[in-house]
DNA sequence: ACCTGAACACCGTTCAAGT
DNA sequence: ACCTGAACACCGTTCAAGT
């Protein structure tokens, strides 16, 4: 028996019966196991559901990431977005965990890079991070059910408003120097052909990049 | 007894004790009473739960409210903010909460009426309504112990990356129209003497578009 | 170290009466 | 209508052993 497996059937149980039927001892019944078996491996029930919530937020910030802050940011909540709606109550669980593993340290650090990015100091960075998390969880959470159109539409609009709060609050100087530091990763030689910051909005990732 | 003695009980209760340990038992022994009173005037610890949420909401928009939707904005969300604090566990009694009373609607309507001053259509006004609740709550549970003046930094920059953001998704015209009917509203006579809107926080809400 | 068995001190909810 | 008393079917957690 190990911890992964435990955590593994807490979730499967969390989807079959949602989170206020999860309990330790149907957890273990799942598992053929005895009730104290979960405890050893898992110290007790928050602690179990702090790993549940961390398991739930892998892959979110998995490498090939767009080099522009704001697709970045898009890709990353959007990631989170579909994560929350794998699982049934997912939302719900995120917000009753308090996670502290490497998923979600990995998920705050890569979203206040994209902050950084864009030119906020550590400490704006990392508010704007969570503030990234708590409108998606929230917005999961409140549409409970299964993902629709809508929800998407709702999705893109709040993503809209935080990037485009982001971008209004970097002070000018720290944009440029932001812009710059794009340009010059992107194409090496050539020198100055500034484009406007923070490829605009309708969709597309929009930034080859990596292309060409 | 009443439904409003048990839910001031239940909240007193949650003051002493905290989320975790709030118990229907619990509530009936603060209050002198046999446990199934608190069942007769709330239908069941869920509904309690929700009477609870919607009390701690309470004049959270009352009336004497700023004109400029960003200062309405600020003034409901910062009071929010404060009403969660007041409690011990209030952001988690809300996230736990299925608030449908009358203040919750009151706050939400209050909420999206300053986004559709601004601007935005009404189901723009309504996603960004719960974009506000989401991170103002979502901060409070976060930052957990009592009200330092960190807490408050992270509160205005949130507020200004929303306020920022929700100023950047309305279309040109709307935001003209706007802007019209508050100058009108604010001094009837005199017919064009437009002044920026929103009357801003330190930063003004940066629209250019609205200068000439 | 890892797991079993059994128990403790609670829960939320409900049923059957009382007045 | 409003409240009491008693019970049911669970919980999370822990203790004492086993191997």
């Amino acid at each position: 028996m190990t911890t992964d497996r435990i955590v593994a059937a807490a979730l499967d149980e969390l989807d079959d019966s949602g989170l206020d039927a999860l309990t330790m001892r149907r957890v273990a019944t799942r598992l053929g196991v005895q009730l104290n078996t979960v405890y050893w491996h898992a110290t007790g029930k928050p602690a179990l559901l702090d790993l549940m919530a961390d398991a739930l937020l892998t892959g979110c910030d998995r490498p090939p990431l767009p080099p522009a802050w704001p697709d970045r940011l898009r890709v990353i909540a959007t990631r989170l977005h579909d994560a929350l709606l794998s699982r049934r109550d997912g939302a719900r669980l995120l917000e009753v965990a308090h996670p502290d593993g490497p998923r979600w340290h990995s998920l705050i650090e890569s979203l206040a890079g994209a902050a950084t990015t864009a030119g906020l100091d550590r400490t704006g960075a990392a508010t704007a991070a969570r503030l990234v998390v708590h409108a998606v969880t929230g917005m999961v959470r409140d549409h409970g059910l299964g993902r629709t159109t809508v929800d998407d539409v709702r999705l893109t609009f709040a993503l809209d408003v935080l990037v485009d709060g982001i971008a209004a609050r970097v002070p000018a100087s720290a944009a440029q120097r932001a812009d710059d530091d794009l340009a010059r990763r992107l194409r090496p030689p050539p020198p100055a052909t500034r484009r406007p910051r923070g490829s605009g909005r309708p969709p597309p990732p929009a930034r080859p990049a990596t292309e060409d």
